[in-house]
DNA sequence: CATCCAACATGATAGCGATCATGTCATTCG
DNA sequence: CGAATGACATGATCGCTATCATGTTGGATG
């Protein structure tokens, strides 16, 4: 059980008939080639959407968590690029793409939230981006700091490091550094 | 003059009327706290989108190229969260915010090629995004071929370097190493 | 053909952060 | 209340990449 209940808001989908499925970890929603038929919502747990190469290599192309659709492109296309993998237990929301694609042209306020989600997620996406760009802790920690104002409490300066993208400790010591200057 | 000509589709905006414009190096589009009147497109040239901060320092949040659209998570809001400044000189297509809305509104093929439009977008950042996140040059390259296939040919290898977050010369001799493995 | 320029290529050095180690502190739990 | 746990904190070492330097190559140009 997870102690930090998820706000995950449950009109995503407009009022659209979904059902609920629960995945081992190791489990595949779905696997490259597959045919587009559902659509997917991380509720509990992570989903993976990977790339595999010959060599055994693979590739992470979406890390989704709870309250993530997994692969919006996928809406569009009519087969997968890559697969898709718990890591973890994860319960997942599932609505049909034909279900979706029907209501999104017939109710204009639907399309126009889901198309504001998009773009929101391509903004956070880019910021994410641009931050990841920078070579130094002290610049990329600035940088996050320049958009969300201020610090986090206690308790998730792990999960900030993660983000940016450093090891915990590199961030520790940024931010004793910057205390120490003021 | 720009040598190579880049191909923008025209069609992106389903034959609203546009106009274009030119700004000179260092000109704003907009303002952050302007209130959200036209949708910018990027024909020629270079925008930023940047964040000022109280130090004097400040943060780039997308810097969009040719065929780009500037900041689409704006069409949804109410004014402006950043400036959007030209580094260079730069040609922008402009259309009315209202009629773009009214467009998605009642053409449900434009909303879906929007939808559908930024829906790759977020695919594409999330793989850079994650391409970022590795450490070395290896494992950034692998993942860049996992996804394109093949190494562009010559000549591009500079523009590879700094999408991937490398500098040219790291680049160079991975590739001179995987050259030498094979 | 001589010149020029950008990209390709490779060596040497130095800086930065990952990692490991060690310790403190606050909170939770038996 | 003592033990256990996870996050905060900081020191030491090492590996990787940025950077600078120095060539080399190939295509464009007059």
């Amino acid at each position: 059980m997870i102690a930090i209940m998820s706000f995950v808001e449950n009109d995503l989908f407009g009022g659209l008939a979904s059902q609920k499925r629960r995945f081992e970890p190791g489990g595949y929603l779905f696997h490259r080639g597959d045919p587009v038929q559902s659509l997917f919502r991380v509720v509990e747990g992570e989903v993976q959407l990977v790339r595999h190469q010959e060599a055994g290599a693979m590739i992470v192309l979406q890390r989704a968590m709870p309250g993530d659709v997994v692969a919006e492109a996928s809406l569009f296309a009519a087969s997968y690029h890559c697969d898709a993998v718990t890591r973890i237990e994860a319960i997942v929301e599932i609505v049909s793409r034909d279900a979706f694609l029907t209501h999104f042209r017939h109710a204009p306020d639907f399309a126009e939230t889901w198309a504001a989600r998009l773009a929101r997620e391509v903004q956070v996406m880019r910021l994410q981006n641009e931050i990841l760009s920078l070579k130094t802790v002290r610049e990329r920690l600035q940088a996050w700091l320049a958009w969300h104002g201020d610090l986090p409490a206690k308790g998730e300066w792990v999960q900030l490091a993660r983000q940016i993208g450093v090891s915990p400790e590199a961030l520790y010591r940024e931010i004793g550094k910057q205390r120490a200057r003021s």
